[in-house]
DNA sequence: AATGGATGTCCG
DNA sequence: GGACATCCATTT
């Protein structure tokens, strides 16, 4: 009889030990098998080969007849096991997301495909600055691709695919939206055909298990395209690895195993030897602190592809303290109304953006933009309706709100943004022959919003009025008026990174425009119209936003100049999780009197399903002290994010 | 003593 | 995750 150490995949795995199991078979690290968990049968990994042990074990239940998987994902995934510390249940089911039936009918699989001819000729050709950015980009090496939006960087990873498949490699490429995942599926499909891989919502579980067999059993190198988990691909020999906008927080896991896709796919790249691209218009202010310290190219791609250089943007700020400016709408601006009957008279478009993260209920003056900021954090503080308090969110002080404006002794204070449905009503009586389209956030509506996208594109909608999902990727040829309701909502996020999102959304929005179509109009509406984030979004000035940024999370301890760990205590009575969060932090604090720790303070979403969560944020120059707490400290009951992508 | 909710333990 | 054990407060 033989023992194996095996990988379950099954979320309901909580412990850190492999478990061993035994067959007759001769059976080798990677195999793909089956086995009894409790009463469950689960798909497992054989990762390590061992004598019998002194316990009693159970028989394989199943050898699935497939490769083994790639060498380089099992050593990720135990790379991930202590950098971002988490079961080998939730681990192993990055590497096995399928559950396989026994019945499985291998054969049916064609292992090889018909490989048409890569179709690189009909494309524009490559512009003098990605020319030369192709040229910088020829090393096995890891890249920050800084393009600004509309400067053609797709061309650019055809480019490199391109190299890569006649090299003989596979090509990963990862993208942060589902919903934004199907025009550059379409664009890399025209030019690789065949060898598109891709995973997105729309598939069914059948579809999913098919596509992630074919990625396994086809050997011919291909690329694969999707979301975060297409980092796990059980793909071989890896010679690419891009990452589209790769600032998004989609690449983030939230749930356990909290990984970050862009360090996940650092380290593979590293062991693979593959080429790793970070491709952003903003890169992420870690990202590109990582690149400068160590020394890894940045790449620029300053300019955007004129495809007619005579249309220009005209930019024009609004302030929303001077009521002047709002004569026949509360929210919308003279000039932005204006700009829209242009647009509309001449049958373009018009979209209006608003960014609704900002619904958390923060104090600001309408008047001279003065907002609530924590004395000790600098963070703004939220309103608690329960006790009339203001609360910063990461250190838990406490304050009354003021009557007046203690700036101006404005008594009025503005305490919730607007959301997109009042700006619908409005806009409906502002226009009422024209149709308008309004698209939210809420993630479950993919389907409306690509029907919606197909009448966009025709031109039917001539308004339309969403969140963040409008700011992303899409190229409107017909958009001609952008109006940004209210800039600053994300500022006011109570929230270390609420800088660098609101920079980074507004970038976005305005390269909606100006993408050489029609000739456009953006107005931005804002209470803080000197703020230098917003100017800097404006005129595109990157350096000057990371320079502040960064000078501002030095100052204030914050990323990258440390690491964080978020601990989350979740109990049915306030009394108990404070008490446990209180203990906590003092244990902590006994440990290693180096370590920041702040809180316990109400998580934002403090009450959820008759739960309390409160939360108690450490801080480290030195991430190996936070994996200590992690492994040796936290008690089992309670949640952890490492490295969060933010505080709330 | 009985009841029921909250919390803890473990998976080969 | 879920079956099961255990702890604890409250009711009878």
């Amino acid at each position: 009889m033989r023992y194996y150490e095996v990988w379950v995949s099954s979320n309901s795995y909580h412990s850190k030990e492999n478990l061993t199991y035994h067959s007759k078979e001769n059976l080798t690290i990677g195999q793909i098998i089956s086995v009894e968990l409790r009463q469950q049968i689960v798909i497992a990994l054989i990762v390590k080969i061992v004598s019998k042990p002194r316990f009693k074990t159970k028989k394989i239940y199943y050898i699935f007849n497939l490769p083994t998987l790639p060498n380089h994902l099992i050593q990720t995934a135990k790379w991930l096991l202590n950098y971002y510390p988490s079961t080998i249940g939730s681990i192993a089911k990055l590497l096995l997301p399928i559950n396989l039936s026994t019945k499985l009918n291998i054969n049916s699989i064609n292992t090889k495909i018909k490989l048409d001819k890569i179709k690189i000729n009909n494309l524009p050709s490559l512009t003098k600055d990605q020319k030369k950015a192709l040229n910088l980009m020829q090393e096995k090496n890891s890249y920050l691709l800084h393009g600004v939006t509309g400067s053609g960087k797709t061309r650019l990873y055809i480019e490199l695919i391109n190299q890569t498949i006649n090299n003989n490699q596979s090509v990963l490429v990862l993208t942060p939206e589902i919903s934004l995942t199907s025009q550059l599926i379409n664009n890399l499909s025209q030019v690789f055909n065949k060898r598109i891989f891709s995973w997105h919502s729309k598939q069914s579980n059948k579809e999913r298990i098919k596509t992630w067999l074919d990625i396994l059993i086809i050997d011919q190198p291909k690329v694969i395209i999707g979301p975060r988990s297409v980092i796990f691909s059980p793909v071989k020999n890896i010679g690419l690895i891009i990452i589209d906008e790769a600032h998004e927080s989609a690449y983030k896991q939230e749930q356990s195993p909290h990984y970050e896709t862009t360090r996940v796919a650092g380290y593979m790249a590293k062991i693979t030897n593959a080429k790793l691209i970070l491709g952003s218009a903003t890169p992420s202010i870690n990202d590109y602190y990582l690149a400068t310290v160590k020394n890894k190219p940045i790449i620029n791609l300053p300019n955007k592809i004129d495809r007619k250089n005579n249309l220009i943007t005209k930019t024009t700020i609004i302030d929303l303290k001077d009521r002047s400016n709002f004569i026949n709408s509360t929210y919308l601006s003279q000039d932005l109304i204006i700009a829209i009957n242009d647009s509309l008279s001449h049958k373009e478009q018009a979209l209006l953006y608003l960014n609704r993260r900002g619904t958390a209920r923060v104090i600001f003056c309408s008047k001279c933009g003065w907002q609530a900021l924590c004395p000790h954090c600098d963070t703004p503080l939220t309103y608690h309706g329960d006790n009339f308090k203001l609360r910063c969110h990461s250190c838990d002080f406490s304050n009354q709100p003021p009557i007046n404006c203690p700036i101006c002794h404005n008594p009025e204070i503005i305490y919730k943004t607007i959301g997109t449905k009042a700006i619908e009503e409005e806009v409906k009586k502002l226009f009422p022959n024209v149709s308008i389209a309004r698209f939210d956030t809420d993630n479950n509506k993919i389907d409306r919003f690509e029907n919606k996208y197909q009448q966009i594109l025709n031109g039917s909608i001539d308004i339309i009025i969403g969140t963040q999902i409008l700011a992303k990727g899409l190229d409107l040829p017909k958009l001609s008026t952008l109006g940004v309701i209210l800039a600053d909502t994300s500022l006011y996020l109570p929230d270390y990174t609420a800088t660098e999102r609101t920079y980074q959304l507004l970038c976005q929005v305005i390269g909606r425009v100006g993408r050489g179509h029609v000739k456009a109009n953006t107005i931005i509406q804002t209470y803080q119209p000197d703020h230098p984030i917003i100017h800097a979004a404006i005129n595109n000035n990157y350096n000057k936003f990371y320079k502040n940024e960064l000078a501002e999370r030095k100052k204030f301890f914050f990323p990258p100049y440390c690491s964080i760990l978020k601990i989350t205590i979740r109990r049915s009575n306030v009394k108990t999780a404070i008490k446990i969060a209180d203990q906590l932090k003092k244990q902590i604090i006994n440990l290693n009197k180096s370590l920041i720790v702040e809180g316990p303070a109400p998580a934002f979403h403090e009450k959820i399903n008759n739960h309390y969560q409160w939360q108690i944020i450490i801080k480290s120059a030195n991430r190996s002290n936070l994996l200590e707490i992690i492994d040796k400290y936290l008690p089992t009951n309670c949640f952890f994010d490492i490295d969060p992508i933010n505080l709330l």
